[in-house]
DNA sequence: GCAAGGTC
């Protein structure tokens, strides 16, 4: 007997083959590109079976319209809600994979689904059922439930075959059918509404302008508007607040007073006036306390796009785009996973090694992490998320470079990798309370006392502050400047894309795996704009 | 010319 087995990526057909076979599996090519047949013997159910592995790449089939409504002018766009669709293989790589996948199953009396243990997993499994069925009807059809790509969970799987549930799948089917519907016939609605009433030649693609809708870009859209209106809508204030300044020859440094700021004048003026009037400060309290800056946790998908948006100022997809080729190459561990806590027994020390080597600028702060005696080394922090399938982001081996941005993308990878295996950054807080004419004021300092993870995660800085001259309670000293001084109340800032992401993820728009694009489109249709 | 989801 024949066992098809079919997995939603070819990186898990290999390692799941890899698992069942002992390490012992034939790996071929086939018609698809991406796609390798792994085959070995196998015991399943007590019998002696050949396992053939293979796998899709993502969703086989595409939701489309019948033909009589693809053409832009040939329906009215509400007529798109009561055409009928059906779903096919799109032009392509995946009818490749088709073949590949039919070519298998006429060999086959069984199918085993391996797709991801998500809704998308199981719509994907009665795409490959139906294109599998196409060609062998009598195929005998089960589904492997793994949560983690290890043997334990793998076996379980193999020993515990169930059905595909097709509610599961139809959830998708109707989530496809929505997005499709609205999408294009409003999509055309807009475009062919809008299209001649304004001048959008700054906008055009080929000539022409595409006012699309979706059901992700449009609250994209709006949460980057939301922030346009707050600017739009902010009124400046004035406010005032007094500033006191210490200085004795080189030290100097500056006190915060207590009531921030006073939106009114005559109230500010009158309180320092008091303060001038009785200008000598005496140190009330002197408070020190020991602060700590957390290194990083490991490194999930969407935290390295909100971070290397923030710190590289590269954009979300292409970050994406440069993980995705950095890990294809090998130097990068699979760029996808929600995972931000290493497993107890993963070789971190390897990866560290890995990095130790190469006259990089990060090697010599990975061969003291590696030393025992600097105690430098620490169990990264779990971040809390698991998605069981694929650990934290990090790198494999040193990437000896070529492409400028996905140099300085592999290095911000590398770097946090080494940070979050690191310990915490150790300060000592200092506070100094003053008294002036009964109004109350504070200067801090922070003097790092252990950069640690710091030193090799140049993206953050801490204190950055000077250390306060020494002060002493009851000590006296005249300031050097009692000022009263104005501000004005500022707008909230510009969005920035980690914002966006962010907020993105708090409302759900979108997944990990498409956040990036979503915020793309809004600047390819030229609904918003970015700059630097 | 349209959506959003999956992946190399």
């Amino acid at each position: 007997m024949r066992v098809l087995n079919v997995a939603e990526k070819n990186k898990v057909a290999a390692q799941v083959s890899q698992l069942l076979s002992g390490g012992r599996c034939r790996q071929t090519n086939s018609c698809a590109t991406y796609c390798k047949i792994y085959e070995f013997p196998f015991q399943l159910q007590g019998q002696q079976v050949e396992m053939v592995f293979t796998s899709v790449a993502g969703h086989l089939l595409e939701l489309e319209f019948e033909p009589r409504v693809k053409g832009w002018h040939s329906c009215a766009p509400r007529d798109l809600y009561d055409a009928s669709v059906h779903k096919g293989v799109p032009k392509g790589e995946n009818e490749k994979i088709r073949r590949n996948l039919q070519q298998l199953a006429r060999t086959c009396q069984w199918l085993v689904l391996w797709l991801d243990c998500d809704r998308e997993g199981e719509n994907i499994a009665f795409e490959v059922i139906q294109v599998c069925t196409e060609v062998n009807p009598r195929l005998t059809i089960r589904r492997a439930r793994f949560s983690a790509l290890i043997y334990a969970d793998v076996a379980r799987a193999i020993n515990n075959l169930a059905l595909p549930n097709e509610h599961e799948a139809k959830a998708v089917d109707a989530r496809q059918e929505i997005d499709l519907r609205i999408g294009a016939s409003f999509t055309r609605l807009q475009t062919l509404l809008l299209q001649n009433k304004f001048d959008w030649s700054e906008y055009a693609q080929d000539g022409r302008v595409m006012l699309s809708y979706g059901p992700c870009q449009f609250p994209t859209l709006g949460l980057i508007v939301q922030r346009a209106w707050e600017i739009q809508a902010h009124i400046p204030e004035n406010f005032w607040y007094i500033q006191v300044l210490y200085r004795d020859g080189p030290k100097a440094c500056e006190f915060q007073w207590h009531r921030k700021r006073l939106y009114d004048q005559a109230v500010a003026a009158m309180l320092h006036e008091l303060c001038i009037a009785a200008p000598l400060a005496t140190v009330t309290a002197v408070e020190g306390a020991r602060k700590t800056r957390w290194a990083p946790v490991p490194l999930s998908t969407l935290e390295m796009q909100k971070r290397g948006s923030q710190y590289l100022r590269m954009p979300g997809e292409r970050i994406m785009r440069h993980a995705e080729e950095l890990y294809q190459q090998g130097f990068l561990s699979y760029p996808r996973t929600e995972t931000d806590q290493f497993d107890q027994n993963y070789d971190l020390r390897g990866m560290i090694e890995a990095q130790a080597g190469g006259g990089a600028p990060w090697s010599a702060y990975a061969q003291r992490l590696l030393a025992p005696e600097s105690q430098l080394f620490r169990w990264p922090k779990p971040g809390g998320h698991d998605d069981k399938a694929h650990p934290p982001i990090h790198p494999l081996k040193h990437y000896p470079g070529g492409d400028r941005e996905k140099e300085a993308l592999f290095e911000f990878i590398v770097r946090h990798f080494l940070a979050c295996c690191s310990k915490d950054a150790e300060g000592q807080e200092t506070r100094v309370i003053i008294d002036i004419g009964g109004e109350g004021f504070t200067a801090t300092g922070l003097m790092v006392t252990e950069r640690n993870f710091l030193e090799v995660y140049r993206y953050q800085s801490w204190g950055g502050q000077d250390s306060l001259p020494v002060f002493q309670q009851g000590q006296t000293f005249m300031p050097a400047a009692i000022d009263l001084k104005q501000g004005t109340t500022q707008p909230p800032p510009r969005l920035t894309e980690r914002d966006l992401i962010a907020k993105m993820e708090e409302y759900g728009i979108g997944t990990d795996a498409t956040v990036a694009d979503h915020i793309q489109k809004q600047l390819e249709r030229g609904y918003a704009i970015k700059d630097e």
